[in-house]
DNA sequence: TTGAATGCAAAATGTTTGCACCCGG
DNA sequence: CCGGGTGCAAACATTTTGCATTCAA
């Protein structure tokens, strides 16, 4: 997890930028950091388990900003709802399943290639975490087969 | 474009399954058809050109049929509503540029390393047409710089 | 004729916004 | 204290659903 969650690092960084320090945005980045990658209504009932007063509202605006400090980001895992995540998690590319919905993780080596072709043959910077890819994970095709 | 829209074919294939043969039914596939990748409210507006009757809801229905007959598939192309495009359209990979929202299309063939690789090292079968990658464009990066 | 398909309205999701009150600094 | 932050409710945007009517076969 690198930087322990109570490091005061983000929050001079939020006090720098003229915000204040909240219970709510503490425990936004707590629930954000230990779900790994969620919903902002999964975020949302994880805060409420500690305060139970925290609006849906208040989730939105703060991932907002958390985002803008760089401290968190979010993907397109597909249909429904963006999921949340740690910046300082290590980048990753999800495969989701069209199949069963899985999502499963791999290290973005496996499209070094397509981003060096990418960059060189069309001038676009992928941004690897951002992009989900789609397709049949090896449970689902094992039975489809 | 293949087959011409008039083209019976897949009027067959509606009955066959015990579907009927509709002129919303017709319009929308038009609309897909000629629009490219939309979305179901551009569809819709289109198809209202020539049929101003046509309800949302139809809209919706149909692109679901259409994708289960297999004449029509959807892309996720990030945070706004899905985009559909005839399923005879060429394969291509969807570029999506974070700063200004452009879309660009590319061949499925700057992906073919990291397919193969997510094949042989994960299982996973990739369908390349169905996601959207994305990060910065040319024209956005030299901006920036 | 007959049930599939449509139109309409209401509900379900997911996200944003206006505003009065609250509280961090 | 003061202005940013929160809770609440309402507005929005998108998609789905129930139901009476319509129409393709």
């Amino acid at each position: 997890m690198g930087e322990s969650i109570d490091s005061p690092a983000w929050h001079e960084h939020l006090r720098a930028r003229g915000y204040r320090l909240t219970p709510q945005r503490q425990l936004v980045l707590e629930a954000v950091t230990s779900l790994g990658h969620a919903t902002p209504d999964e975020i949302a009932e994880r805060v409420r388990a500690t305060a139970s007063g925290v609006n849906i509202s208040t989730v939105y605006r703060t991932l907002e900003l958390l985002e803008e400090l760089g401290l968190v980001t979010h993907a397109h895992l597909g249909h429904g709802a963006p999921t949340y995540h740690a910046a300082d998690d290590a980048d990753h590319v999800h495969l989701v399943c069209r199949e069963c919905g899985g999502i499963s993780e791999v290290p973005p080596t496996v499209l070094e290639t397509a981003v060096s072709r990418m960059a060189a043959e069309h001038g676009f910077t992928v941004d690897v975490g951002h992009f989900a890819i789609f397709g049949v994970c090896a449970g689902c095709a094992g039975r489809v087969e």
